[in-house]
DNA sequence: AGCACGCCGACT
DNA sequence: GTCGGCGTGCTC
């Protein structure tokens, strides 16, 4: 008799043994099948065939094939394995996230003709490329087999047209691309970029936006192989693609790549296995490479392409500090920012204010008792948004009423404390009062059409003045910027989390790769009280690698991440102390194990303790071996699932954590 | 995670 | 007497 292993979408590390039904030829792996599961029915993979089970026969149920589903290959299954082996979460999981929602509730969606299609493609038309450029496509283009890139080039120096060529190159020996990109908002630019770039070839892409139909047939088309391209965020990097000669990851930093819940998998990470398993090459492109890419292409074991020059504007913005130690601000800017503003309003140029902290005031306070506004649901302030009025917790989305007076002793002079985009924006209508003043943010770009609207202003030159946070450093052009103003950005200095200079780093190359794009030469000013700071010096000569290399330094001095491996485990409970209480076992559980060449740092309340109502805690693991992490993780998580925890309590491991 | 079963409080 | 609270236990 033949039995199915098959893995189904339920929280448990280990596969369900079921009777087939019926008659079968050929291998049954791949397949997706309907079963009686407790009370109800799921859906599942079958993973393997076997001629027993463990599992007392007469407890045996019996699967249904179903049959208008083609199986999955076997280099997909393989992909979910080593995600499920690699950061322990249950193969059904990791597949039931892997496959479209319809496709995993065995439905197909009905095929539509696409757009354009056709056998050969007609031949694309290029650019001419720069001797950079045209050095690194062909270094891709000779790679024989696995091999990582590390395209290193600023903003503008034109990666995505050695994506393109390579990706043309590919095609024509009839192969299949993936391109991996941080976020949905890139994706349509990018998109009908690509559309346009291969005419007639079929391009699909793959976000949380697209809808379960279209994204069950972009799935059924990478799987058949009649998609040439896939294009979209990390989702994405499970798309099946038979033929797939070679992926690309644009903006490989990018935090967007680690995904926060769930399955708490690195996009690029996975990406690189997959390369490695089917024996292709992957270009990683970035203007601020992650550290550990960094460190790997240091070491030879990625190839490093370098882009130095912009293709299109000659020179880099200057990038100045203002130290505000010596000065008394106004409205929270110094003097010299004014007046390059106002210099840039006289010429008819856009300036840029950078300031990553939404609302009016990061909080309320009330001068005479000192009563703070802060959420009742986190261990955070309440965020102050004059704009409608309200007090918002950024953490949980609370909503209340601004109090006309202090709750705790009724004072009624309560005062907004620090700077956020909204009040920068009110200064600077006072300051400019005939300027045309934008403020771009997550509250007035709250809908795709705002955001559209917005930009378009912002192209229409409808705006001189622009208020925004990080949604501004991405991916767009603004011809007629000139200045871009960094204000508050020191507090990332001095962060707990020891990534938090480098995403500082990246993210100010990326707002200040916004300015002087066109003909116009482009400033950046960045307000700070550590003027001689490695970080900002390291801005102002435009020298990643001088930036990079100090960061690695300290990194090694302190066993950190690329010079140690690490997995965070978390717990969650109304309160703190069963948080803390599980992960106390678990250190026991692990001491069990022995694990020599494991750190186990103490179980520790984490820096936001409450969130939504829920108490958090986690626990560091550490270890200079991936090997000898990965098998303590494997012992440890065996032992930690046949723990009985408490209904309440949530707990989940981070392997690779980003944020701390 | 669901969804059962299973024993103790306030209602017709 | 039963409706229903949510505390354990299992799912091939």
């Amino acid at each position: 008799m033949t039995i199915l292993q098959v893995a189904l979408d339920v929280p448990l590390p280990r596969l369900f043994d079921y009777r087939l039904t019926g008659e079968s030829q050929g291998s049954l792996i791949g397949r997706l099948v309907k079963v009686p599961f407790g009370q109800g029915v799921k859906f599942g993979v079958v993973v393997n065939e076997a001629a027993t089970s463990d599992h007392p026969d007469a407890k045996l149920k019996s699967a249904e094939l179903i049959d208008n589903l083609p199986a999955l290959p076997a280099d997909w299954l393989a992909l979910c394995q080593f995600c499920a082996r690699y950061y322990h979460y249950p193969l059904g999981q990791v597949m039931a996230f892997a496959l479209p929602p319809l496709l995993r509730k065995g439905k197909t969606p009905r095929i539509t003709k696409p757009k354009h299609e056709s056998a050969v493609p007609p031949a694309p038309t290029f650019n001419t490329a720069t001797p950079d450029q045209a050095a690194a496509i062909d270094a891709i283009l000779g790679a024989t087999g696995f091999q990582t890139f590390l395209l290193h080039g600023v903003t503008g120096s034109g990666k995505t047209e050695v994506y393109l060529r390579a990706i043309a190159a590919v095609l024509e020996r009839g192969g299949q691309a993936l391109m991996l990109v941080p976020e949905i908002a890139l994706t349509p630019q990018l998109e009908s970029r690509v559309s346009a770039r291969f005419p007639g070839t079929h391009v699909v892409s793959a976000h949380s936006g697209v809808a379960d139909a279209a994204r069950a047939r972009a799935f059924l088309a990478a799987l058949e192989g009649r998609a040439a391209i896939v294009l979209g965020t990390r989702l994405s990097v499970f798309m099946p693609l038979p033929r797939l000669q070679l992926i690309v990851v644009d903006e490989e930093h990018d935090a967007s790549f680690k995904q926060q819940d769930g399955l708490r998998y690195s996009a690029r990470d996975v990406a690189i296995f997959r390369a490695r398993q089917r024996d292709i090459p992957i270009v990683l492109g970035s203007a601020t490479p992650a550290l550990e890419t960094f460190h790997h292409a240091a070491s030879g074991r990625y190839t490093k392409l370098d882009l130095p020059l912009r293709a299109v504007a000659a020179a880099m913005p200057t990038v100045t500090t203002i130290d505000t130690r010596k000065q008394k601000l106004q409205d929270g800017l110094s003097a010299e920012m004014i007046s390059a503003i106002g210099e840039r309003l006289g010429r008819g140029e856009q300036s840029l204010i950078f300031l990553n902290r939404r609302g009016y005031a990061p909080v309320l306070a009330c001068p005479a008792c000192g009563w703070i506004s802060h959420c009742r649901r986190c261990a955070a302030n309440l965020v102050l948004h004059l704009a409608d009025r309200r007090l918002r917790c950024h953490h949980c989305g609370l909503e209340v009423m601004i109090p006309h007076a202090c709750p705790d002793c009724g004072n009624l002079d309560l005062q907004p404390f620090g700077r956020g985009t909204q009040r920068l924006e009110a200064s600077l209508v006072e300051r400019f009062p005939t300027a045309r003043i934008l403020r771009i943010d997550r509250d007035s770009a709250s809908s795709p059409q705002k955001w559209q609207t917005l930009l378009a202003t912002i192209h229409a030159d409808g705006a001189d003045i622009l208020v925004g946070t990080q949604m501004l450093a991405k991916g767009h052009d603004f011809p007629k910027l000139t200045l871009v103003g960094v204000v508050g950005a020191d507090a990332a200095l001095f962060a707990a989390d020891f990534r938090a200079p480098e995403r500082l780093f990246s993210q100010l190359m990326q707002v200040g790769g916004r300015s002087g794009r066109a003909h116009l030469p482009g400033a950046v000013l960045i307000q700070t009280e550590y003027p001689d700071h490695p970080l900002y010096r390291a801005l102002i000569d435009h020298d990643y690698a001088a930036f990079a290399n100090e960061q690695l330094a300290e990194r090694q001095a302190a066993g950190f991440p690329p010079f140690a491996f690490q997995a965070l485990l978390r717990a969650e409970a109304p309160e703190i102390a069963q948080a803390l209480e599980f992960l106390g076992t678990a250190v026991a559980r692990a001491e069990e194990l022995g694990a020599p060449d494991i750190m186990l740092y103490d179980p520790v309340p984490m820096r936001l303790v409450r969130l939504k109502n829920r108490e958090r805690a986690q626990l560091l693991v550490e270890s200079r071996s991936r090997p000898a992490l990965q098998n303590f993780l494997a012992g440890w998580m065996t032992r930690l699932y046949a723990c009985k925890t408490p209904r309440e309590l949530r707990w989940h491991l981070d392997v690779d954590p980003q944020e701390f």
